[in-house]
DNA sequence: GCCGAACTGTTATGAGATAACATCACAGAG
DNA sequence: CTCTGTGATGTTATCTCATAACAGTTCGGC
């Protein structure tokens, strides 16, 4: 995923039980709603969940099937749109990708820290909600949903740059 | 460009006469840096200033020659390339569009309030970098670039829907 | 004039996303 | 229990967005 280096100091991916519990806790909460959550929806928070980083739409169409058998593109964008809708997911609007929520809870203002080199991204709560609101007021604007998204070097990118 | 109403309570794109000023002046300007404001790049600016909201790529490609013939897709993103990286003009991720800054000046981080009905678009600037940077340097990110678009409604389509 | 770097022209293709329509699952009404 | 409407899926095709690759050109500096 990164393009200058491409380390993959991973935090790791999730375990399989940790995904298996944020999968659940999820599939708890929305059925509660009365929401469905349907196995294509699982399907998808579950490869999210399981990236721990930010997917690729496609790529997840390609890891869709259990058995390597690719889904239709609208199978998995439906599904994307149900989880962002839900708050589940996130998408990432200047690298065209998906990641799953880290902060649970419904659909909410997010912000990205995105390393450009190795991919890593750590979602951020609205650090700027009260001055972007306070610029939208000013300018007579009403604010529905946000786009925030920094690039950069994460830490991990940065110590490697620096031993250089 | 917008989806729900489509009015066009343009604040009225710029007079050809505005366009031609900032036109020459951001020729001069970029020329007495020793860079080569080509043909293809002054004609990318012109339709982006003329239009005085954002454009998509392909639009422009269309838009291209003087006698309605398309451009080649690569020579109109080579210019928004080149445009954009001297703080000409502005990609906007959330829509895939692209538009003339407003502010001038070399390549800065900016900010953009959409209105999601019209099409309208406001760039602010960065009131935000100090909240942002704060929260990178938390997190112990280095930050590059931002990116920064919050979607909603304009001061018109806000008073249109509001008589309904 | 020669050279290298930057810019352009052109062809083709890769990557991201959605339209349209038929079909299916399911909860609530009658 | 069956009808019925809404929401979810399956499927095909297509549309939009963006870039790779390579050949040719321009232009300033040597
Ligand atoms: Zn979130
Ligand atoms: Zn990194
Ligand atoms: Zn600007
Ligand atoms: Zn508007």
């Amino acid at each position: 995923m990164g393009d200058a280096c491409h380390h993959h100091h991973d935090d790791g991916p999730p375990s399989a039980e940790a995904v298996s519990v944020s999968l659940a806790a999820a599939d708890a909460r929305l059925t509660a709603e009365g929401e469905r959550m349907t196995p294509a929806r699982l399907r998808v928070l579950e490869l999210l969940l399981a990236a721990g980083e930010p997917v690729k739409a496609y790529d997840l169409i390609a890891r869709f099937g259990e058995d390597g058998q690719p889904a239709k593109p609208p199978t998995v964008y439906r599904a994307l749109e149900f989880l962002e809708r839900k708050g589940l997911a996130h998408r990432i609007a200047s690298i065209s990708a998906y990641v799953a929520c880290t902060e649970g809870g419904p659909a909410h203002a997010a912000a990205f820290l995105i390393c450009d080199c190795c991919g890593a991204t750590a979602e951020v709560t609205a650090p700027l909600a009260g001055a972007l609101d306070r610029a939208a007021h000013d300018a007579g604007y009403d604010i529905v949903r946000t786009t925030v998204e920094a690039h950069g070097r994460c830490p991990a990118c940065r110590d490697a740059a620096e031993a250089a």
